[in-house]
RNA sequence: GCCUCCGUAGCUCAGCCGGACAGAGCAGCUGACUUCUAAUCAGUUGGUCGCAGGUUCGAAUCCUGCCGGGGGCGCCA
């Protein structure tokens, strides 16, 4: 098996080398030198260079230098070190070092993508395999899904594809309600409809509800049909998501947990650590001295169990059953209540919470109305996935981050719905396309055995497109790290603008042109290559022509 | 009352583990199609970063307090 292709990114290095110039000053030791890893970063205006860092500011303070002599101290040492790449270093007002390259290294970036290939580049292993389980959009198989659960599902499965990216190994869960009031409720808005009778208080109601009544051939007895009813829900539930390219590896039951044993097990955890109490007839938990802002029911006075029992249930049931090393809940903010709860209990099981992540989404709603699937007031996701397209609805979730609520206009959306910039996106990959098919036909003319001379890649938006190209790596680490894969979403929409302004200026194809031809054409590969891996983590198809 | 998210250009939002003149898309205005697909490109108008303090050499970013909006504070799920 060959080794994958090395390529250090550009801040790395330079944060390296400014590394080794601060060990060998021999500050002070309370600096703690080893811990300091400069910050270099691409600067917002180009004006202050290719690459930046505050580091002779930040450290000035504790040595008590001033920051501009510091900066030119350190600009001597490196300008001494021989460093690749840098063409000059220059020191600018309150202390900022910029460094000016040559563009070298974006030709051996270039190379390294190419040598990648979709395959591996980009491809950090931070995961080191962590068994990492992300829990998403469970909603209950109440109902169709609705454009609510869309967002979650889109949400979930990115991350989940960034995670994997970043190797960890990942389960995507999709946890069914299919037990409990709600099964019950359900069951009686079936009856209720078939009778032509009312839909309950509380009851579902809605077509769909009509229409389930209408084939229902059980008897009049509101579990059965509750239970039937579910059923038949769920497999709708999974074809809407599978067409929307989301696939889940695991449908866990919560009658599972709840009749399996888990519960039983966990109350007998709990007992044992002291933390049950009785009062008023019902069993609580003692999860307000773990962090809870109260203690929880855990058995009704009626013998019922809560669904927070369940749920406590079932992240034992991760942890110390199935063994994942780390859960991530998505959540709507709805449910933000539950937070403390499951971190109290998860804490009870001697799990260090900080494996338990839970991201709140910020709610999806309609204008002037919440979604909700017992008023019937919500849009099925089905519906529309086919009035805006699967492309567009999955990028619409990425676009924002999930701390935003949105307040979705459908008629907004569909009037507008060509301009989600998914097009733009997948415009430029359908353009890579159109040039390499065309340059197939040109084979004869442009292949030869010498090398590509990259260094023919001079002009300005080649340079521009090949620095928004080297930000890859830095982007993917940085959205799995932090959760976020709208910044995914965010610098494919800049490598797009970067490549059709290359596009736009720069005529890849040109027989009078052979050396500049096949240097550009190994551009638009590598730009290919980072944009088929960024489009695939966004969930979104790539079309080889529009 | 307590917890939490948000408040940035006319609109929708990035930026938020501190940095150099605050960014993008849409809308508006001007210009580019005998071209490797104009689903594109180039230019341009537009902002006291909700308000007030504080920390700092430096605050949209951190802290505190207000104001405004969303969500949550069940023996519902």
């Amino acid at each position: 098996m060959n080794n994958p292709p090395q390529f250090t990114p550009m801040n790395k290095y330079l944060s390296g080398e400014i590394r080794k110039v601060l060990i060998s000053l021999k500050l002070d030791e309370s600096l703690k030198v080893d811990e300091v890893q400069p910050k270099v970063e691409v600067p917002a205006a180009e004006s202050h260079g290719d690459y930046s860092t505050n580091i002779a500011m930040v450290l000035s303070r504790k040595i008590n230098k001033n920051p501009l002599e510091f900066a030119e101290e350190l600009k001597m040492l490196l300008l001494q070190s021989d460093l690749k790449y840098v063409n000059t270093i220059e020191v600018v007002k309150p202390g900022f070092i910029n460094f000016y390259l040559n563009t070298d290294w974006l030709y051996e970036l270039c190379e390294y993508v190419l040598a990648s290939g979709t395959k591996n580049v980009a491809k950090k292993d931070i995961g080191k395999n962590t068994k990492i389980q992300i829990e998403f959009v469970s909603a209950n198989p109440t109902g169709p899904l609705h454009v609510g659960n869309g967002w979650w599902a889109a949400y979930g499965d990115s991350l989940a594809r960034l995670l994997k990216r970043c190797g960890y190994n990942v389960v995507k869960e999709y946890y069914v309600n299919d037990t409990g009031g709600q099964i019950r409720v359900l069951g009686e808005s079936i009856l209720a409809a078939k009778n032509n009778l009312e839909a309950p208080e509380n009851g579902y109601r809605g077509d769909y509800i009509d229409e389930l009544a209408k084939d229902y051939r059980g008897p009049e007895d509101i579990y059965s049909a509750g239970k039937w009813a579910a059923e038949l829900i769920l497999e709708n539930i999974k074809l809407t998501l599978l067409k929307m390219n989301v696939e889940f590896d695991s449908w866990y039951s919560q009658n599972y947990i709840e009749q399996g044993g888990a519960t039983a097990e966990t109350l007998e955890e709990l007992s044992k650590l002291g933390l049950i109490y009785e009062s008023d007839g019902a069993t609580y938990l003692a999860s307000e001295k773990l962090g809870d802002s109260r203690d929880r029911v855990l058995i009704k006075s009626n013998g019922d169990i809560t669904y927070t029992f369940g749920d406590i249930a079932y992240h034992r049931d991760k942890f110390l059953k199935r063994k994942f090393d780390k859960v991530i809940d998505v959540f709507g903010a709805d449910h933000h209540g539950q937070v403390a709860t499951l971190k109290a209990a998860v804490k009870a099981f001697g799990i260090d919470e900080t494996n338990l992540e839970i991201q709140i989404g910020q709610m999806i709603s309609l204008v002037g109305a919440k979604m909700s699937k017992r008023s019937g007031n919500f849009v099925k996701l089905e519906d529309f996935l086919n009035e805006v397209g699967v492309d567009a609805t999955r990028l619409m979730p990425l676009m924002n981050s999930i701390d935003q609520a949105t307040v979705l206009d459908i008629d907004l959306v569909k009037s507008t719905s060509m301009e989600n910039p998914v097009y733009y996106m997948q415009y430029a990959y359908a353009r890579i396309c159109s040039i390499e098919k065309r340059a197939k036909l040109l084979k004869d003319v442009i292949s030869c055995n010498d090398e590509i001379n990259l260094h023919l890649l001079s002009n300005y938006r080649e340079i521009s497109l090949l620095k928004v190209i080297s930000e890859f790596e830095d982007v993917v680490l940085d959205a799995a790290d932090s959760r976020k894969p709208h910044k995914i979403t965010a610098w494919t929409k800049q490598l797009a603008s970067s490549f059709h302004s290359f596009y736009h200026d720069c005529k890849v194809l040109d027989e009078s042109e052979i050396e500049l031809t096949r240097a550009r054409l190994s551009l638009v590969k590598a730009t290919k290559i980072t944009l088929a891996v960024s489009l695939e983590i966004l969930g979104v198809t790539l079309p080889e022509h529009m």
